[in-house]
This record gives structure tokens, C-alpha cells and sequence, in this order.
DNA sequence: ATTAATTTTTAGATTAGTCTAAAAATTTAA
DNA sequence: TTAAATTTTTAGACTAATCTAAAAATTAAT
């Protein structure tokens, strides 16, 4: 079990554990270059790399998938990560939009003693400030079904569960037109033409949303 | 200010600052070698590197001093270091002999933004779980004048306030012979031949100690 | 179904950090 | 104070991760 992933290794699992809708689905080479900001030659030295140990599956030209021990591993790393965001919001006061960039540099500190102790400290949270479910230890995750607020259709309503990405601007911009996880949400008006949509919030009255901010926001029918 | 030091840089800023006696005093290349389990070949590189960037003072053969700069540098990452165990020890429970490599890993974390709320969050604390003072967002410690047990003589006391290093094995040695930090200790006879001294502690009774432990363990007059 | 556009891979270099072996400087000791 | 021992530096090479430029394979389009 001479194991443990070098830092660049961790980040190319979790960019390919990320993209990929699915487990099965091929990321390829140019998906993952620009995930992790690094240029096409790289990613396939590095694909090689990783599949020659046997994280990925890899067929040339195809695009990668993970093995299950390629899964594993990335669901650890997310654990950490969101285990961490925790930790800031809650213990630390950081707002939700600060605390993904410091979460980027404690989901490789190595450790599952650490990692447990806090998830206990914590109080064992199942999602992280921005409605993302947390792996358990075992790499468990259990999400209820949810959908993009961009899919749903006048009269539907649900509750706030998540945001797709975590781009500081976008969190910046909820919070300042109160926009909360937890919160219900119902569809008065879609727009035919810009897919734009009005809604109303549970006391906060209408509001009006481009569909840049409704293909961002996670609606599950109950918490 | 295009700073940032490397993880690399890091842990030789460190291990020249803790080397170093006194903020004067030359750290040798094999002394620097040996604390980072590295070649003294390697050293040298590195130091060309530091003293290129002016974050140490150097002359060939004569071993090199921290800069101003590099002490500033160091300080930052020994108040890192030293928070984290508190967080570690106090909110985790973690032993005081289980936390040293954790915090090593920790202590590269950049965001001062997350050092300064971590502080507040612990309380502020001026020591960490073995004694060691903690410099404050300045770079600034406050450390009472302390000395080791090996010198002291017979009838003298004070207070257990740290240990010299954090090897594990000592650390549980120490727990075993119920020694904890704060303690009152009074030196009751020392052996000339081999230094080994017998001690009465507060509630605990007379105690006998090898050489090899009074020299790493720190006493002060007061708290 | 060829050609054009795009994607992916290879080839060859570069940088940070490391090593071994050997040369140079300093320190210690006879 | 010269020789021996030790310490430190240099020279040359290696690995991981990266890059640019060019070649090869795949996909899209006329």
C-alpha cells in the first residue's frame, strides 16, 4: 500500500470526480486542463500517470474515468474539504463566499484521525454551507434529489438547497438579495424569451432572477 | 512584494530560527541537514536560494543568521504551528505527544485572515499545549525567563512550563510519571555522578529522573 | 467521403528540489 | 605548523510537474 497522492495527483482526482456527472462519464483531456488551469500536454502526462496507478481508466483519445479507488480517494478529499468549510463558517465566522480558497489548501492535510475528530467536533454535518451533502467516513453520501431552479415551471416550488458552484461573486450576489440555503421558493412567472424567472421567497416577497442565477441554485422538495 | 515562500522555504526558515539560539548565532549547513533529513549538498543550494532572496544572511563556510524579514517569516509560521495544537489539544482531544506532525502539516496553511480568527476563536492563547510561547499577529512573544531542570540544585523550585522538544516518546513518558505542565517541582537531591536528580512535585511525591529527562523539561519561577 | 477543424498526444525543454561523488576550505591534532 | 579529519561547496544527474511546438488521431462539415 505504498499509497499517498502528491498534492497535484489529489487535485487532478477531485477536478475529474468533479466533472464527470456521472462515474461513468469520460472527462477529457481539455475538460480537465481547464478545470485545473494547466495546459492540454500536462494533463496527459499526468493522465498517464494516475492510470498507470490504477486510479483512472484511461483508453487514449477516449477521455478518463475513475477506478473505484480513484472514487474513494476523491471523495475523501471532498469530505475534508467540506468538513473544513464547516468549520470556517460555523466556528470561525467566515462568510460563505470566503471560504473555499482556504478549504482548497486543508482538504490535503493528511490525516483521517484529524478528519474524523473534527466531523465529530463539528457535530457530524451532512452538508456544507453551501448545501453540498459531506461524504461520512466510509465515502457515504446521501443527497436527496434536487434540480436547478432553471428546470422548474410556474406554480412548482421547493426549497433552497444548494448552489452549483461556489464563485465568490455569484455567493456575494445571493446573499445580497437574500437568498439563503433553507429558504422555500416558489415559480410565478418563467419568461419565455431569456428564460428569466419571477419568484417569490418565503417572507422576503417577489423577486426577479436572470437565468444565469436560476441555472445556479439546487431546489430539492423537502430539506 | 512577490513573496510567498515555497513549503520547501518554510521548513528551512524554521529550522534556522530553531536551531539558532540566538537570533545572532550561524547555523551550520550540517546542523540544518540534519534537522531537515536531507543531504548537506542540498542545504547548500537551498541557502544560495534564501540568502538570494534575502530572507537569511550567509558567508561561504561560515553558516547563515535570519534576516529580519526570515525572522518575521519564521515567527508566522511558529505562531501557525503552535495554534493549531492548542485547536488540536483543546477543541479535538487530542494527546499532547499526537499533535506535532498534524501541526507541521498545518502550519503551511496560508490565509493570515484564518490565523487571526483561529486565535480569537481559541482565546487567545500565550502558550501552546507544551509550553511554548506563542508569538501574537506581530511576530512579538512574551516569554518569562525560564530554565531547564538539569540546572537546578538541590532544594530550588518552580513551575513545570515546557519541554525542550516534542518527541512522542518523551511526551508519553512524561504522562506516564504523571508529569504535566504548571506543576510545582522541588529538586530534592541531585546525584553527581550521572546528574540524575530526585524531585518531589506537588501532590504527586518524590520522583526520581535521568539526566537525559531533566534536560528537556522547562521551569520558571512563576506562571 | 474527403477536407477542415478540433482534440489529444508526443517530443523536447525548463524549474524546484533532491541526490552522489568529488573538490575545496576550514578546523583539529600531532 | 604541517598533516589529518571534518565541513562545506561544486559539478553533474535525476524526478515531478510544468511548458511550447509540432505531429497524430478524432470529429465535424461541406
Amino acid at each position: 500500500m505504498e499509497n499517498s497522492l502528491s498534492l497535484t495527483e489529489e487535485n487532478y482526482i477531485k477536478a475529474i470526480f468533479q466533472i464527470g456527472t456521472t462515474p461513468e462519464s469520460n472527462v477529457s483531456t481539455n475538460a480537465l486542463a481547464d478545470s485545473l488551469q494547466t495546459k492540454p500536454a500536462t494533463v496527459s502526462d499526468m493522465i498517464k500517470k494516475l492510470s498507470h496507478k490504477k486510479l483512472i481508466f484511461y483508453e487514449k483519445y477516449k477521455g478518463v474515468t475513475l477506478s473505484a479507488s480513484g472514487a474513494k480517494e476523491a471523495l475523501k478529499i471532498i469530505r475534508k474539504h467540506r468538513l473544513w468549510e464547516v468549520f470556517l463558517v460555523n466556528h470561525l465566522n467566515f462568510k460563505w463566499d470566503q471560504v473555499h480558497e482556504i478549504a482548497e489548501q486543508l482538504e490535503h492535510i493528511k490525516s483521517s484521525e484529524l478528519v474524523n475528530r473534527l466531523d465529530d467536533f463539528l457535530g457530524n454535518p451532512t452538508i456544507d454551507p453551501h448545501g453540498d451533502p459531506i461524504p461520512d467516513a466510509n465515502g457515504q453520501v446521501q443527497l436527496g434529489p434536487s434540480k436547478l431552479l432553471s428546470e422548474m415551471t410556474s406554480y412548482e416550488n421547493g426549497i433552497i438547497v444548494g448552489v452549483k458552484n461556489e464563485d465568490p461573486l455569484l455567493l456575494q450576489h445571493l446573499d445580497k438579495i437574500n437568498i439563503r440555503l433553507g429558504l422555500r421558493i416558489e415559480v410565478t412567472e418563467v419568461n419565455d424569451f431569456d428564460q428569466s424567472m419571477q419568484v417569490k421567497l418565503a417572507d422576503l416577497g417577489t423577486l426577479f432572477l436572470s437565468e444565469k442565477i436560476t441555472s445556479q441554485i439546487l431546489i430539492a422538495k423537502n430539506l
